[in-house]
DNA sequence: CCGTACAATGTTTTT
DNA sequence: CATTGTACGG
């Protein structure tokens, strides 16, 4: 026997979950109750009672969780974890179906389309079906693919879904229909398989193939799931069939955090599983660890205003603490300056950056705060957003290192020939058609084409490539190489901003290095895709201020919490506040915000912001503050508060005011209660005598 | 048929 | 704001 002494650190519902290690469990875990600390102690519990590790499967939301959780799992027991077969949802199904989509016709190397290439697919598809050249509006590559993603992942058909989120395109529901079949269609042919397709394929394999679910089944004799209120209905279906043999799962979530909906996941999977499997134990840790009481009770006031009844109340035995503190802050600009400098106080204090985050619902809501870090050299790190291989660019090159290692990846063929002088949609489309043809021997049509298409940087591409089919070298030689061929292009194609795109690249070259195959590397790629941060700043050691999307913030902890854009149309988001259901997500979604942190919370609203075309608009104090007793806030002390002038009409910073000659402007300081001054558009700011100025107030 | 210049158009969250 | 569509000249 090993030695148990980690299990004493953990409280009784905790011991209870680690130890319960037969049978169907379902754990509702509180933000902060120790559930990543549960999750481990439970693995390393299973190992030191002999169960080999290869019997343990592991699904968690990231792959980076599932690694830290392994990682700690081994400091337990101080040995070798690293059998556990862990990752998400998405890597398994990859995996497996590797190895078991023969079954489905699909082989061993089947390629992974991520979100832009399912766009480009389908747009490909559009033009050739001749629907991009309608008089009446058709849907965007973008909304096709989130209508038909919603459609597998919410397991709807095509009218409900368009009848419930895009009436608009009701009349293209023939169009739509065609499009998706030969969407499908063409996956098929080309083996290629989209997100959806990695949860949809493995689930047909595990329906239809008995034999495949009794091996499968036998090997996984420990199942472990993480966030579970994320999954979707497919993902509960796999989990089913994949326990059914030893039926040892356990599933851990907390349906007050439940912030997925859009992508299909449904917090009532929670509710469903012991429904699932009959037998289920259910365990609550409610005791929370991470935040100070004035936190939690901030927490606890924001979620008690859901229409939903949530199942459990967090308590915390830690001290009081402070309370949260409210800034309305006058701009956008007067929020940032108050960010860092509240940053910068708590560092001389000894704080260290990387303790402390700024969290926002949008990834453009940061970009003001992200100049003034930038201005005040603070260093920062950003989450969330755009991710590196979204961009142009990256895709570009990515599309190369596609061709080299599937010559058959006719997408990025489309790509990559779009790029080249010379070579337009008209080009592309008769080359790929003819290496469609000839696909048996792609390097010979290859060489048959360049004696059509007389065009230097074709020939040079074909002898480029020739070349990397011939030798094999490491993915980062590869990738050195096709920098090498691409920089040229590169520089033309962007030559306004190419020395800006430059670092993505290197980055990416850099990220290489850890990789035996390119084919693991373009397959994480697909499956983990680097932020942009990953790469710009590749020094581990130097201290970095946390800059993150709330979804990308889940399951992640900070001393210090700000959270930016609290303002109606950003946090609610403009999209959901008139749907109901969604408005409770989004207010969970803050419940997951307030609850990152532990000894200081600052939440920030600016009341005023600009719009592109309106200019500058007034903004309200987002519902989800509103709707809290204000006793549970600090309200931050604004410094120009209404100073009240003798005759009668107050003004305040921030105020919008007409005057008869210089039109419209805005108050920006108050000197005494008759002078203030102004600032108009065309004139500047302005000293103003309120005794001799008719001034009219707007806001 | 290609490339360029300009206009329009929507902008959440992610595997 | 940056991608995506359109018009036009080469």
């Amino acid at each position: 026997m090993k030695n148990l002494e980690f299990l004493r650190e953990l409280n009784p519902a905790q011991a209870e979950a680690v130890k319960t290690v037969f049978g169907s469990l379902l754990v509702i875990a509180g933000a902060g109750s120790g559930k990543t600390r549960t999750i481990t102690c439970r693995m390393a519990y299973l190992v030191a009672q002999g169960v080999p590790p290869e019997k343990i499967l592991l699904l968690t939301f990231t792959r980076k969780a599932s690694k830290e959780m392994i990682k700690r799992a081994e400091s337990l027991l101080k040995m070798d974890c690293d059998r556990i077969m862990g990752g998400t949802f998405h890597s398994l199904c990859q995996y497996m179906l590797r190895f078991y989509g023969h079954l489905l016709g699909y082989k061993p190397n089947f390629t992974i389309l991520d979100r832009g290439d399912t766009e480009d697919l389908i747009n490909l598809l559009r033009n050739s079906l001749g629907l991009a050249e309608r008089k009446k509006r058709f849907p965007r590559k973008d909304t096709l693919a989130n209508i038909y993603s919603k459609m597998i992942n919410q397991q709807k058909g095509l009218e409900e879904i368009l009848t419930s989120e895009y009436p608009q395109f009701l009349d293209h529901y023939h169009e739509i229909e065609k499009l998706f079949v030969e969407y499908i269609n063409y996956k098929r042919e080309h083996q290629l398989m989209d997100y959806d397709d990695l949860l949809l394929n493995w689930l047909e394999i595990l329906k239809n193939f008995p034999q495949v679910r009794k091996e499968v089944g036998e090997r996984f004799e420990f199942i472990m799931v993480d966030e579970y209120q994320d999954t979707n209905i497919l993902q509960g279906e796999i989990i089913k069939y994949m326990g059914e043999i030893h039926k040892n799962i356990m599933v851990v979530g907390d349906d007050s955090q439940s912030i997925y909906g859009f992508r299909g996941a449904n917090y009532k999977n929670i509710f469903e599983f012991p429904k699932l499997f009959p037998d289920t134990k259910i365990i609550k840790l409610e005791q929370n660890y991470r935040s100070t009481q004035r936190i939690l009770d901030l927490a606890n006031a924001i979620i008690s205003n859901s229409e939903i009844k949530y199942t459990k109340n967090l308590f915390t035995f830690k001290k009081e603490g402070k309370k949260p503190v409210l800034f309305k802050a006058k701009n956008e600009t007067e929020s940032s300056k108050f960010v860092a400098d509240r940053i910068l106080e708590l560092r001389e204090k000894g704080v260290k950056l990387s303790q402390m985050a700024v969290l926002f619902r949008s990834a453009y809501h940061s970009f003001d705060l992200e100049v003034e870090l930038t201005k005040r050299g603070i260093p920062f790190l950003k989450y969330g957003g755009l991710k590196l291989l979204e961009s142009a660019h990256v895709k570009d090159f990515v599309s190369f290192l596609k061709i080299i290692s599937n010559p058959e990846d006719f997408l990025s063929w489309h790509r990559v020939l779009l790029l080249l002088e010379g070579i337009g949609p008209k080009s592309t489309e008769k080359i790929i058609n003819y290496l469609k043809q000839n696909s048996s021997n792609i390097p010979h049509a290859l060489e048959k084409l360049t004696f059509q298409f007389l065009l230097k940087e074709f020939k040079e591409l074909v002898v480029f490539l020739n070349e990397m089919w011939k030798n094999k070298i490491s993915p980062s030689e590869t990738l050195l190489n096709v920098w090498n061929f691409y920089k040229p292009v590169f520089e033309r194609v962007y030559y306004e901003d190419y020395y800006k795109r430059e670092k993505d690249i290197e980055g990416l070259i850099a990220l290489s290095e850890k990789y035996d195959t390119l084919e693991e590397f373009l397959t994480d790629l697909v499956l983990e895709p680097p932020e942009i941060s990953d790469v710009e700043k590749p020094v581990k050691d130097e201290d970095f201020l946390v800059l993150s999307t709330v979804h990308s913030a889940k399951g992640l902890e900070w001393h210090t919490v700000f959270i930016i854009s609290l303002i109606e149309g950003r946090f609610p988001s403009i999209y959901s506040i008139n749907n109901e259901e969604e408005l409770e997500e989004e207010r969970r979604l803050f419940y997951v915000a307030v609850t990152r942190a532990r000894e200081n919370l600052f939440l920030i609203a600016p009341m005023t912001v600009y719009i592109p075309d309106e200019g500058k608009t007034l903004a309200k104090l987002s519902r989800f503050i509103k709707e809290v007793p204000s006793s549970l806030l600090e309200y931050y002390r604004e410094k120009t508060e209404n100073i009240p002038s003798e005759n009668g009409k107050k003004f305040k910073v921030g105020d919008m005011v007409k005057h008869p000659h210089f039109g419209v402007g805005e108050v920006i300081e108050i000197l005494s209660s008759e002078k203030i001054k102004v600032f108009f558009e065309e004139k500047g700011s302005t000293l103003l005598h309120l005794k001799y100025t008719n001034l009219e107030k707007l806001i």
